[in-house]
Formats: structure tokens, sequence, C-alpha cells
DNA sequence: AGGCTTGCACGTACGGCGTACGTGCGTCAA
DNA sequence: TTGACGCACGTACGCCGTACGTGCAAGCCT
């Protein structure tokens, strides 16, 4: 029975299999060889380097998102959705998500979101200046919240994932964290990422009118 | 002559140094000993591994952040001073930034500045649910734009730190990116850093009011 | 003073890593 | 038929983190 033969696509598939099975530090290209029954250096013969290949983990998982747009919907929706969609990332991925937020990515994969954004604000009534601006805020937040919400960014809660033990954290020196330890030690992450956004949208679609000519 | 003895301060020390000297990935203990003069074992005397060494390093970077709050001044001065004190990490120590914001740390170093966000947001009439909600916005917020500005997350500009090259994108499936090339390819993170600040300020200063007894 | 514990610097060694390089085998063009 | 070429693979090198053992100096108890 022949095997299917080696490529990168199924390199790039494995690597992702690996990372969410058991996270970013088991990848290594033995491993990823073993687990495709190959031999290590056969690997590069479809990958330049272990770099790349990680480059292209982050390029096919961006480019698995889906994007569904309605150009006839208002702005504020459009938005909306493009955003969850994104963050769809973190739940269909989620120990992947680091490496696509911490990746350049110079390939049409990681330009196809901008379009989208950028093609929304603007019709939207935003000048390019505007537009690229928000769209910068709005990509820090998204990946700022993914990262939290994977687990890899500081939560800065007094405990890790349970109920805060009082004896964890001086209330003296910290008396606010002390008392809203509860709050802090649990996060309903799709409200908390809802919120955000809703906010988000709030402020600039009351961006100075100047350069707006309507709401659609 | 005596040299200074080996401890935990001079090993992180050391570390932050050479991150900032030639990147994380030069960091390894052997490197970290030989620019120290002692031996690899050494350090572990001091430091139980390499990832408790790094969670050292961030420590030690986010507890020299300068946060110079006046109770006095509105909240909204406040808020803005403390953001921009955070994001004084990513000048002081740019590529030790991905390590600040990528590690879970559990000791006070992290806990500081919470708690005066939560102080502060208190103080603004806040309610408890809130003031975490609204931290939490804020500091996705701030290390997705640290992660910009130091370099390590996608730009998703079409080309990297130059004007753009119209060959790079296909204007006639990106048109949106290409037209505004030049916009994307050139970034103030000064002023852009303090665009969505002021935005988030303005967009939780307008919360629904049921739960605020003032503006102070 | 003499012995004993303790702390710390250090060398050696093991298993794993990325990857440069050479080799052999199948297929396909001339 | 023969040559070139693509691709799988083994070996080997120089890194890495760190477990473990050794030796030396300082402090402590009698």
């Amino acid at each position: 029975m022949p095997t299917e033969p080696l490529s990168r696509t199924r390199i790039v598939a494995a690597a992702i299999d690996l990372i969410e099975r058991e996270g970013a530090d088991a990848v290594s290209m033995r491993r990823i060889a073993a687990d495709l029954g190959v031999g290590v250096m056969s690997l590069y013969n479809h990958v330049p380097n272990k770099d790349a290949l990680l480059n292209g983990v982050a390029e096919a998982v961006l480019s698995q998102i889906e994007f569904t747009d309605d150009p006839d919907a208002h702005w504020t929706d459009r938005v909306r959705m493009q955003a969850r969609a994104f963050r769809q990332i973190a739940h269909g991925h989620p120990r992947s998500t680091m490496l696509v937020v911490s990746r350049q990515l110079h390939s049409n994969a990681g330009l196809l979101p901008v379009e989208r954004a950028l093609a929304t604000l603007r019709s939207a009534g935003f000048d390019g200046v505007d537009a690229v601006r928000v769209l910068r805020m709005f990509i820090a937040y998204i990946v700022g919240s993914l990262l939290r919400e994977v687990g890899v960014t500081p939560t800065f809660a007094p405990s890790h994932r349970q109920m805060v033990n009082p004896d964890d954290v001086d209330p003296t020196l910290f008396p606010e964290v002390n008392g809203l330890a509860p709050l802090l030690s649990s996060c309903d992450h799709d409200a908390d990422f809802d919120f955000g956004v809703e906010l988000l949208i709030q402020a600039i679609a009351v961006l100075p009118k100047r350069k707006r000519e309507g709401t659609r």
C-alpha cells in the first residue's frame, strides 16, 4: 500500500495536530517526522527550516477562519462579526493561537482579514487614516484578548484558575485585589470579549464626524 | 579581588542584559553563565530551572515600571497615566516585552499594577464587576499594542518596515490594502497608542450610569 | 582545637534538539 | 539506454537543559 507522499501541507497539518495535542513545546522536527512515520531529514525536502514550518502553521490556522460578511448589514454588525470570526481561532486552535499572533506573516493569509476590515470601515465612512487607526486598535484588543483567553498572558489574577485563597494576597497591601478576588479569579471569556467589542464599536461610532459622510 | 558572589538577582540581571543585547533566542543557561564568568551549574544553586529564571526576568522588568499616581487627579488622567506607565516596558526593555506579557506571574510584581488600576476605577465610581471588566479590556489592548510595537505580532502590513512595493500585493484582490499601503506600512506608535487609550477612556466614561455614583 | 554540617562553585555526562551533508533509489526525458 | 533529477533517509556536529557527584571553605557544636 503506497502511503500518501510527503508534502508541505501534510507536514503543517501534522504540526498543528501535535501542537493542539501536546502544546507548542512538544514540537520538534524529530517528533513531527515520527508522527508522520518518515525520517527527520525528509521534512527538509518540503520545508526550509523549523521557523518556516511554524510560519506555515500560523498561516494555515489564520486562513481557516471563516468570514461570513454580509455587505448589506450595518457596519457595526459587520465589525462585530469580523471580530468574533477572528476570535474563533482561540476555539478552533487554542494552543496554536500564540503562534498566530506572535509571527510576522507576509503572505495573503494575513492580508485577507485586513482587506475585509478596511473595506467595512471605509464603507462606514471612515477616511483612510481613521480606518487604519481603528483597525490597529481592534487588532491590539483582539490579540490581547486571545492571549488571555488561551492562558498564555498574565491574568493578573491572584491565584491560577481557582478561587482565590485569601492567604495568597496580603489584604493590607492589595485591598482592592483582595476584595474583588472572586471576580478576578473567574472569567467569562465570551462575555468579556463581547463587552470590549461593544465598547470599542460604541467608541468609534462617535468619532469626530468631520471625516465621516454617513453611517453606512 | 573577591568577585561579587553569585545571586539570583545578578543572574536575572545578566539574563535581561543578554536579552536586550541579542534577543530572547540568545538566552541559554550556558551563555548566561559565560557572561557572568561562572560555571553553568552554579546557576542552579540560585535558580531552580530556566523557566523559573525567565519568570524572574519578567517579574523584574514588570516591577521596574514607575507608577506616579496622583490620587487627586481626575480618574481619566490617572487611567491615562497608568496605561502609559505600562507601555514604558516596551521602551525600557523592548526585547523582554514578549516575556512579560506571555508568562503567568503569580507574584506581587504582577499584582501591584492591578491594585492601582482597580483602585482608580473604583474611585471613578465603577462597581466591582465593571472595574474588573474595564481593567481586563485595558490590559488586552495594552498587551496587544505592546506586542505590535516591539514587532513580534503581525503588523498585517503588506511589507515589513518599508514602503510597500506595489508588486507585493495584488490590487484586484486587495484594493483597500493596496490603496492604504502607505498608511499601513508606516506607524506612529506613540500616536496610535494614545489614540486607542483616549477612545477607551471615552467609551468607559459613558458606561451606563446606573452603577456609577459620580465621576471621581 | 577538632570534627561535622552546610552551602556553593564546578565538571562530567546524558538525552534531545536543529540541520549540513552525503547516499541511494525511483522515475522520467532524451 | 543513459543521464539527470527528485526525494527519502542515515550519520554526524554543535548546541541545549539539567541530573548527579565532587571538593572546598565557612560556620557551628562540643
